[in-house]
RNA sequence: GGCGCAUUCGUCUAGUCAGGUCCAGGACGCCGCCCUCUCAAGGCGGUAACAGGGGUUCAAAUCCCCUAUGCGCCA
């Protein structure tokens, strides 16, 4: 053993957890999730959030990555304490640039004698492990360059051949405490001598993340299922030098409809995806919150306030999560039932420029919000705004083929128009209030000639809008006005004295 | 191939640790009805599960064993 700096000064109480993304690609769903469970732990107690880049894969590893992970992030509402941003004390925050540090650590195992050089070449271990597995015998290093004799060293040195340096797994029964599993026993004979040092000279992944997370002093490593039997190394290394393993939460994968783990070809996967399709983060945070957990009582829709209050971490479920799109529409709705008018524009406003409706977007702002809003029980995604939001633009007099056959069929359509223009009156504007009492103006003359509200309803809607389709009546008269939607269906006379109707 | 983890409606889950209150509750989806000027939204109702087999027990979704399947790691 090691005396290694694995004193902790904090405890379960003040506990440190980090999130440690590879930035090779768009923040995927997945580490979002476990992003979040680390941070709702943390923000659940006096906790540190610590942002770490596993950054040592230099060929896919790329800035614009990690740019796309911490917006991301910000995004979602989640942020940190110490990371390659902001700083901290326990830094540097990249892989990259603690490879002294993982140097220094691997030379002490090497010094102490349970780590050895391995002089044998990818390619060679490459050729033997296919051979073994192609027996059907189950690969582990042979252990061949554990007692190499001391001329074969000295010659290997003398020809300057690389070499790696390898774990020498103890003889021992290695315990895994995980939150969520339990105590995870598997004997050390099942684990191979593991590189620790590649021959570039680059550490070895299970080197580099212990060595972080002892000197970053991490209290529980919170990350997916994938990493449990990586857990049992860990454990090894972390014994070796003399610290503490921390507290392990395995939490499940996240998978596809298909029960494979989610990836491209289920359609979208990173977070920004979800972003530009029109999500609101509350909406996805909350999917994803639970998506494994649950309060243990009816309630689904929960904000990041009440999520940081309410959320255990034990109480995540072990087995695997599949992921539903329909589901998640539902929470997005539901999401945006909740904003308020002016939050609802804001929302959708990117949206609306993205597709270029200008006519939208120069509206006087409180009528665009009384435009976002009469459409608000039309949306799922923020981006299914922009179609029935499309109405507002309709010039007077014009006509989809349906709305115009609808017109020709409706009995007395002329005298409805001539009613609904009545009780229009000439205001300009209208309010909410005025602009019901309007429409229940339209309510009572129908019932006054013994008719069913929609023989004077219907054409109004297909005279003022052109269309079939759109929102409640009283938006249209907020819109517009009901002078407005009086000169709207005076052009629409128009067109059925053209017609001859 | 070895080892590990998991397994309640199609999906997410409650219930499992402390066996009876569970012929298993909620939600999404789907289906139907109601409301309704349209599309929606909303309201009401329906559909559907303890992976299989052995035990233990008066009693098992809950405890034990085996099998199967899925996923993961070694890769």
């Amino acid at each position: 053993m090691i005396e290694g700096k694995g004193n902790r000064e904090s405890n379960d109480a003040n506990p440190r957890v980090r999130f440690a993304p590879s930035p090779t690609g768009r923040l995927h769903l997945g580490s979002a999730r476990t992003a979040l469970f680390n941070w709702l732990f943390a923000r659940g107690s006096v906790g540190t959030m610590v942002l770490r880049f596993e950054d040592t894969d230099r060929e896919r590893s790329r800035v614009e990555y990690e740019k796309d992970i911490l917006d991301s992030l910000k995004w979602m509402g989640i942020d940190w304490d110490e990371g390659p941003d902001v700083g901290g004390e326990f830094g540097p925050y990249r892989q990259s640039e603690r490879l002294p540090l993982y140097r220094e650590y691997a030379e002490k195992l090497y010094e102490a004698g349970i780590a050895y050089r391995c002089f044998c070449a990818p390619e060679e271990i490459q050729r033997r492990k296919e051979e073994t597995i192609r027996k059907g015998i189950s690969w582990r290093y042979d252990r061949r360059c554990l007692t190499l004799d001391d001329a074969s060293v000295r010659r290997f040195e003398e020809e300057k051949r690389p070499y790696a340096l390898r774990f020498k797994v103890p003889e021992m029964s290695v315990k895994v405490v995980d939150l969520l599993r339990g105590v995870v026993q598997v004997d050390s004979s099942e684990i191979d001598d593991f590189i620790i040092m590649r021959s570039d000279g680059s550490a070895g992944f299970h080197l580099a993340v212990v060595v972080d997370d002892i000197t970053m002093n991490i209290t529980h490593v919170i990350r997916g299922d994938d990493h449990l039997t990586n857990a049992v190394r860990h454990v090894m290394l972390f014994e070796a030098f003399g610290a503490k393993p921390p507290v392990f939460v395995h939490h499940s994968l996240l998978m596809g409809p298909d029960g494979a783990k989610l990836s491209k070809r289920h359609g979208a996967t990173s977070v920004s995806e979800f972003r530009e399709q029109g999500y609101l983060p509350q909406a996805l945070v909350n999917y994803l919150a639970l998506l494994s957990w649950s309060p243990g009582d009816e309630r689904e829709i929960f904000t990041l306030n009440d999520l940081v209050r309410e959320f255990r971490i034990d109480n995540l479920s072990a087995s695997k999560a599949i992921f539903d799109f329909d589901k998640l529409n539902w929470l997005n709705r539901q999401h945006v039932k909740l904003l308020s008018s002016e939050e609802l524009a804001d929302a959708v406003i990117p949206f609306i420029e993205s597709a270029n409706l200008f006519e939208i977007l120069n509206l006087p702002r409180e009528k665009l919000i009384i435009a976002v809003e009469s459409v608000r029980n039309n949306i799922e995604k923020l981006t299914d705004a922009i179609e029935p939001i499309r109405i507002y633009t309709a010039k007077p007099g014009d006509f989809s083929s349906k709305a115009l056959e609808e017109l020709k069929r409706s009995p007395d359509v002329r005298r409805a128009l001539e009613i609904c223009i009545d009780i229009l009156g000439t205001e300009r504007e209208a309010d909410e209030s005025a602009a019901e009492k309007i429409v229940e103006g339209m309510r009572e003359s129908a019932a006054l000639k013994d008719w069913k509200p929609k023989r004077i309803l219907w054409p109004f809607r297909l005279a003022v809008t052109g269309s079939t389709v759109g929102p409640d009546l009283k938006f249209l008269i907020m819109f517009w006005g009901p002078a407005g939607c009086a000169e709207r269906i005076r052009a629409t006379l128009k067109v059925l004295d053209n017609l001859g109707i």
